[in-house]
DNA sequence: ACAGGATCCTGGGGGC
DNA sequence: TGCCCCCAGGATCCTG
């Protein structure tokens, strides 16, 4: 569910309430995540502060002083908080980090697409974004680069844009609500975009992504940041879960399709598909 | 090799 | 109220 923007508004809330904390104990539910989470975790994080939170993509990074690394991803019900250990825990937290204060880490995921998994250290991390071919933030698109790999597939722009190792951190609302700010309609064919129009739609990802960052993300149903905040951009999407809404810039009602398995949603007069 | 579909899981909402 | 179907911020494995 989290995309780049909730992801990063997450990582910021941790930021000051884990860096430098301790954790002191660790405890973990029977039912398994989308990945395993092994026993022997709990040793080698018990009596570790934390040096730094990261984000990559969607993905959490959680350094401790062993440079061994906690990733965690969210799926699309995740949610990473850090609470007063009195609070009440709520259904479906898997993961519990109790810290050197009076506060906690909770991993809860009602679906469990999500997963944490700690690594051994820096290479094993970069192992681990290599094996699955993370791609570039969407910052750091060379714009060369992201023109070969739109000229090299057939596939359609809204397919390639969920692509993780094309670009790290878009999802399907930033794909729709991008391809709109662009004006590119999601069932171009990416190899018949020309050079500007891959400039456009590289702007408008970091454009639309920066938004929402502002907004502290988007809340439809179950995201909240790393303090239990809801995000705001959901009161902004200018298409995405608008099907039969006006169009902002012109009077077309908005459509949806199914592409790459996904809801997409886009104004058929301003995304025109021309080839 | 590539693109699209099925799959993992739970819960909410609409129709009957 | 109950039941059944569809839907959901994602990634991976399988198939044609």
């Amino acid at each position: 569910m989290p995309e780049l923007p909730e992801v990063e508004t997450i990582v910021r809330d941790l930021r000051p309430a884990l860096v430098g904390r301790c954790i002191a104990a660790v405890r973990a539910g029977r039912k398994p995540l989308r990945k395993p989470w092994s026993a022997r975790w709990r040793t080698l994080l018990v009596g570790q502060c934390v040096h730094a939170v990261r984000r990559r993509g969607k993905w959490i990074i959680l350094e401790v002083e062993s440079e061994r690394a906690l990733v965690f991803h969210l799926g699309m019900t995740g949610r990473l908080t850090v609470s007063a250990r009195n609070e009440r825990v709520p259904a479906h937290t898997h993961l519990v980090f109790k810290l050197d204060n009076d506060s906690e880490l909770r991993f809860n995921d009602i679906r469990r697409f999500g997963s944490a998994t700690l690594l051994d250290g820096v290479e094993a991390l970069q192992r681990f974004f290599e094996k699955s071919r993370l791609g570039p933030e969407p910052t750091d698109l060379d714009p060369a680069w992201w023109r070969q790999r739109l000229a090299a597939t057939q596939r359609c722009l809204k397919a390639v844009l969920l692509d993780q190792t094309v670009v790290a951190g878009v999802g399907n609302i930033y794909a729709d609500e991008s391809l709109f700010e662009a004006r590119l309609h999601p069932v171009r064919i990416a190899s018949t975009i020309t050079r500007a129009e891959a400039g456009r739609l590289r702007k408008a990802i970091v454009t639309v992504l920066d938004r929402a960052i502002d907004k502290r993300g988007s809340s439809i149903r179950n995201y909240v940041g790393g303090s239990g905040l809801k995000g705001n951009y959901q009161n902004e999407f200018r298409v995405y879960g608008r099907t039969g809404e006006c169009c902002p810039r012109c009077p077309t009602p908005i459509e949806r399709v199914r592409l790459a398995g996904r809801s997409t949603h886009f104004c058929p007069r301003c995304q025109q598909n021309h080839v």
